[in-house]
DNA sequence: CTTTTGACCTGACAGC
DNA sequence: TGCTGTCAGGTCAAAA
């Protein structure tokens, strides 16, 4: 499933095609994602200019002429440039159809991605204007997730797998990063020191650059926009690996549940 | 205010 | 073989 980098890889992947293209037309085919997609959008797309993409979160924005066009690829989703004649698949959802032939083709399984669309700067949109910070900048330091998670009692998992302080960290990404750092991920988030947190930082990014640097990585079934997997094996060292044994102690791996979501750590590596 | 839980959706897989 | 049940994942909304 896509992550940051691998937003990161589809918004570079599909830049060169879509930067001052021409969009004829949004083919809807089904509009039931967690939010519709307003009925009226094909209309206002059409002969609208793209100027630009960027991204923000796991939110990919696709900058045009007359507003933002929003997109987010929920779990499953996947953004691929075909040509016009290529088949339509059971969950291919929606085209952005330009005015050359090609099409940005959006394929989800489970639909838990969406398309909005705003008028407005895109960060003062619902969705995007409670988002933390971006884990790549300056701003994402040891000194800053020490401040930020004082006086919170979740644990440094949930915490940093929260959107609202940092973004773009899902549960793989968390998993890896925290042991990489050799934090154990129950700990509550305030109690984790200056000196933790700047490693956490660290291996957040470092984790995220490999991903990033690599072309996104082949978490579970990512494909970029040419359709094709991540050119970086990412080896899970502690994540889907319960039981096994850790590459650096040759411990047993472990694995719990936080907030419903896997969580696999070393425990002697990991305090 | 913070934190927890439920919901969304469907392919993959385990167990009967 | 085929059915049923469970799980995965991101993230918002509602409940606590």
């Amino acid at each position: 499933m896509p992550e940051l980098p691998e937003i990161e890889t589809i918004r570079l992947g599909l830049l060169p095609h879509l930067k001052y293209a021409l969009v004829r037309d949004l083919v809807v085919r089904n509009p039931r994602f967690r939010w519709p997609i307003p009925s009226t959008l094909s209309a206002q797309l059409r002969g609208a200019r793209i100027l630009d993409l960027s991204r923000r979160a796991k939110y990919l924005l696709i900058v045009c002429d007359r507003g933002h066009l929003i997109a987010h690829l929920g779990m499953s989703g996947s953004l691929r440039l075909v040509s016009g004649d290529r088949v339509i698949g059971k969950h291919d959802h929606y085209d952005l159809v330009l005015a050359n032939g090609r099409i940005v083709r959006f394929t989800d399984p489970r639909r838990f991605g969406s398309l909005h669309w705003t008028s407005e700067p895109p960060e003062k949109y619902a969705l995007l204007a409670n988002l933390g910070v971006e884990p790549l900048s300056e701003a994402f330091d040891g000194e800053w997730l020490y401040h930020a998670s004082r006086g919170r009692s979740v644990s440094i998992k949930q915490f940093l797998m929260d959107q609202h302080h940092v973004v773009g960290v899902g549960n793989i990404y968390a998993n890896e990063a925290l042991f990489r750092a050799g934090v154990h991920p129950h700990i509550p988030a305030h109690r984790v020191g200056l000196e933790r947190c700047t490693r956490i930082v660290t291996a957040i990014k470092h984790t995220l650059d490999l991903a990033l640097s690599a072309g996104g990585s082949t978490l579970r079934d990512f494909v970029n926009c040419d359709g094709e997997p991540g050119s970086f094996q990412l080896s899970y060292r502690v994540y889907d690996r319960e039981g096994k044994l850790c590459y650096r102690c040759q411990g047993a791996i472990k694995m719990t549940r936080q907030g419903q979501r896997g969580t696999f750590y070393c425990p002697s590596c990991q305090r």
